[in-house]
Formats: structure tokens, C-alpha cells, sequence
DNA sequence: GCAATATACCTTGTATCACAAGGTATATTG
DNA sequence: CAATATACCTTGTGATACAAGGTATATTGC
């Protein structure tokens, strides 16, 4: 299925990647402010949330979790439901708080900087 | 001079650095729509205008710029002043103000996405 | 019971790209 | 004619989003 014969060629694939880059951890560190969750449970509200946009498969949030559960930004705890699969619960670390003001901060300085190089299209 | 002794651990460098790729294209071609500029001049142009946030190296610069000119997306004239170093001016072509289009919108729906992401703190 | 399916987690390999560091060449200046 | 400034370019490194494929457990249909 990997690809149309008549596909447009995909340079697009991309560009949107690489705008993903380094806001990811961004994003999950906010979805769990509002509480733990588990990895599907995480890729299933990032696409449904974002219409898409920003949506990532498990193998990519898979590394970004650990990344943070070795960081000390988040804390692990599996469960298994009465019915179904057992799950592996992620819930935010007094220092993820932290983080996560800090990266909001950073996220701000470089939209900010970005919507403010991109208002003005005539230099003063 | 690489590194102070008592500087902070800069894990800092790494998210900037991450939340600029895939920007650093359409903030070049975007520069270009005021007209052509020559390598030094962006780069001077970029840190000046954005406080520093969005700054690069010429080091980092000039592979965008070749990215760009061997996709057609800007052209290339040298040009010797009468005082001074010979320079490399860079100017949009068509197909190049069609890729600052797409971009920024790529870019907006990007940016949107993270803004309504990151607006509601309680999901409804 | 047992194949088929669904759920959930995890690993490996690849490509891309921002950056640091270092290099080249030309022009100006003391 | 050395020292400095301007401008361009190259190489190596690290971070990371993703595709592809794999494992394990639970449920469902026959």
C-alpha cells in the first residue's frame, strides 16, 4: 500500500516533520497537565484535537515518553483493566511542571518571533 | 574559548534549535520577497530583526541557500562592489514566491494547531 | 479450544537538518 | 607587507520524527 502510482510527489511529507521538531515534548507534557494517560490514549487525542496536524504514530511518541520518563518529567504506572490490554499510565513530575512553563515560554519567544518577522512585510 | 567553567548545562541550545527547523526556508524566502540580499546581509538582517531568537550562523545559512537555489526556488548573481569583498546576491524566482505561498500557510496551519492546542486547558 | 482480530507497547534503521568548528579567498589598513 | 575584516564554503556531529516491523495479551467467532 506504501504508495499511489499516481501519488503527488512528496516533498510535503517534510516540511510539516521538521515543523514537528522539538515541540513534541511540548505537547505531550501539556495533554498530560490535564491529567495521566497512556501512549495510544495520547496519539488518539493529539490527532483528534489537532484535526490531524500534529498528529504522530505510537513509534514516534514511544521514544518521546521515555525521553521524558528519563528526564524525571513524568512518572510510569501500568495497569490492567478489568477488560483489555494492560496499559502504561504517564502522569506529570513536579519538575515536568516546571518544564512544562519553561518550554511554554520558549515555544511563545520563537512563535512570537516568528508571526512578528512574518507581519511586516515592508521594513521600516 | 568553547565553554565557561561555571556556565549553566545548557540543554537550552537543544529545543531552540529543534523548534527552528523547518522554519529556517521560509524565513529566508520570505527575507528575499523585500528584494535580493547577499549571505552575510540575512544573517545579519535575521538576528537584527528578531532580537537574536531567530538568528543562525553563516555556517548553518548557506546550506538553506543551496537547498533553495538547487530547487529553483531563488537565483544567483555575483556581484564585485567597487569597495569590498565580491558578494553572492540571492533573489526569488517565480516557482520560489510559490513556495514562500505554500509555506507559510504550511507554516500557519502549524502554528494555529499549537496555538489552539496549547489555549484550552480543560478539554470539553 | 483455537484461529483471527484488536489493543497496546516497543525497537531498529533512515533521512533531515541546525550548528560548531575550521577553512579559503579577497580587500583594506597601519 | 603583516594584520584585520569581509564574505563565502565544507565537514562532522547530534537530535529526532517517522516508517516498518515486532511482541504480548485479551477478546470474539466458530
Amino acid at each position: 500500500m506504501s504508495r499511489e502510482p499516481n501519488a503527488p510527489p512528496d516533498d510535503r511529507a517534510g516540511i510539516d516533520r521538521e515543523l514537528k521538531r522539538g515541540s513534541l515534548e511540548l505537547i505531550v507534557l501539556h495533554l498530560l497537565e490535564a491529567g495521566e494517560a497512556y501512549g495510544y490514549e495520547i496519539v488518539a487525542k493529539l490527532t483528534a484535537r489537532t484535526n490531524g496536524v500534529l498528529g504522530v504514530t505510537d513509534g514516534t511518541l514511544y521514544p518521546v515518553l521515555y525521553r521524558l520518563e528519563r528526564a524525571g518529567f513524568v512518572s510510569v504506572r501500568w495497569e490492567t483493566p478489568e477488560r483489555g490490554v494492560p496499559r502504561k499510565y504517564y502522569r506529570l513530575t513536579a519538575s515536568g511542571r516546571d518544564e512544562l512553563v519553561r518550554l511554554r515560554h520558549e515555544w511563545n519567544a520563537f512563535a512570537g518571533a516568528m508571526a512578528k518577522l512574518l507581519a511586516n512585510k515592508e521594513e521600516k
